[in-house]
DNA sequence: TATGAATGAGAATTCATTCAT
DNA sequence: CATGAATGAATTCTCATTCAT
């Protein structure tokens, strides 16, 4: 089916070029479809591209939400979190960042509110992880909502550097400098 | 002198829009002087924005080295680095922003790359303090250059959920709250 | 069509204003299209301006190989090509012209290429029905290519003469005079 | 004086990009004087332009004419009129195509009316000797202002070809093939 | 379902010219 | 004599969207 076609190239395009700069035509193109087609299936741009974003944030809630299941300790629970949106950003780096950073003000004002809760949604869903470990007294008492905004911003910002840099470290070290400096902070003793 | 007042405007525009929806014509618009002028003072909508931007990081690094030679204990020296990037990214939220995520295709390759080249060599500033702290052995073994980049990120991510959501904490508090997470992490006791 | 449309306007417009005076805006208005359909035809003004270049260099070739497959003499093939030029450039003078002459820098450099190979490669052949001559003992021992070049903008500058000063004789007398002059030069006894 | 040098300039730059691309800021940046200089010495680019023209044909001109009171035989006359082009064609190739193919509509319509009247005066000239030869009875009896025309064109075709393929012989060598072209055409015998 | 020709509202950029100094 | 900041009309090109088939 040609929808399911359009998808797989709609990430490729809006990944290589951020979504502004992404176009219809090169999708159709490159999906090998005609432009008509993506107005077919879709009513315009702006919910082609909600239609990829809600997709991705689902897969990772659903991996999370599996994981939440499993009765893991949140020690385990954190590096599978960690472990999740490293393959989110490694994997499709592109989109995670435009997701998380450049949704602008050009985008159809409904569908950005649309995307904008998305987002806001899945800090939140975080954010509750974070708070049950507040509860069960492992946590410092810190706005957990602040603290995912701040991690997801953190994995986002360093996997671009790692792309950028790749011989700065393997993928197991990334994940292991990121769990640590989460749980623990760069200090060898506490800053407090 | 309307260069000045261009300057000016082309942040509230850029930091407004983002790169791809701000246009020439509007910043023209708004700072009150003919599109040509834009032209006269500036090769182009790319190295006008390069000239924002290296204004911004210079004015930031101006603040930190200043810093350096007060001969402050790491504690305070990053305290400040966080204050001042607080700063920047509260006072020119999404001009920041732009440059430290907004940096894609679709701008001069020749400027985008210098624009990378700066925010690189930003971090690399950033990490070469934290080298520091890691010499004297008050910071963890950890890639510094990776640290510096996913602090930049989380203070910009986090910032953007505190500017859209106001009620969640005074300036103070996100301060306090970034230097406790920076330095010591989420955990109550080391997670090692 | 619109493409056909396109084409023959643009022929009109190019020949009216020269390549860089002729806009892209006024080709659309007359075509009765909108803007966007030049772009969707074609990738850009050079490239439009090409096709109508190769289109009418097509003809001509066409026409004189027609000629050099119905076994005339030299002299017969070389009235013949005078005349096809002269319909060339009489009946489009401004975009012979355009070709001929105003090849100039600010057309894409790549585009520019192609045209001035086209160029090139009429005057070649040209030149190689002229070297047939040389062959076969009728024409002087020259350097056909250049004899090629300099029978072309003969025509060409002579017809531009002849049509802002249409009183100085007729198309045949045009035809004639230019015959003699090419084959027996200007003088009663030759001049060596 | 710095008007002597804008003209200088001006010859450069117009003979490099023709005159719709040739721009005032340019001549202003290699003539080494402020824009508003060009406009305080000139009215306009179309008078700037006309101003070489008028110098060029000038020079020519005057070659010309001096040649002619030399009482030189009619041959070693036509021979100098061809020199002298040549130099003009071959030293400042472009503004001479300029000035005798690129006359288009995009010029004040005054100005153009004035340099199409120096380009014919020319011709005229030119024609005026070959007039000359016919009443002594050396020339064959043509149009003599089409054969002007003719003569002019081709030898800007040709020198264009030339500059193009320097390969293919000296100056001498150009020299001596356009007086046998002249004077006594291609072909062996007479084609009459 | 799917097409692709056609659209038209922008957007960036160029450049001859003006004018106060 | 000379300047150079400022202008604004004109121009090329982009691209999301529409619609008849």
């Amino acid at each position: 089916m040609s929808k399911e076609k359009i998808i797989q190239t709609a990430v490729e395009v809006f990944s290589e070029n951020g979504y502004h700069r992404a176009s219809m035509d090169e999708i159709a193109l490159r999906a090998n479809v005609a432009k008509g087609t993506l107005y077919y299936h879709f009513p315009g741009k702006a919910q082609l591209f909600k239609t990829l974003v809600k997709d991705g944030f689902q897969e990772i809630i659903d991996k999370v939400q599996a994981d939440l299941k499993a009765n893991l300790t949140l020690e385990e629970q954190i590096k599978r979190i960690i472990r999740h949106n490293l393959d989110l950003f490694l994997e499709s780096s592109r989109l995670a960042h435009i997701v998380f950073n450049e949704l602008s003000n050009g985008i159809d004002q409904e569908v950005l509110e649309e995307l904008k809760k998305l987002r806001i949604d899945y800090i939140h869903f975080l954010a509750s992880v974070l708070e049950e470990g507040k509860h069960e007294g492992v946590l410092r008492d810190v706005n957990c909502n602040l603290a995912a905004a701040g991690i997801v911003g953190m994995l986002d910002s360093a996997c671009n550097y790692f792309l950028n840099n790749k011989h700065e470290g393997s993928r197991d070290q990334i994940e292991q400098f990121f769990y640590t400096i989460i749980t623990s902070g760069l200090f060898l003793t506490s800053g407090e």
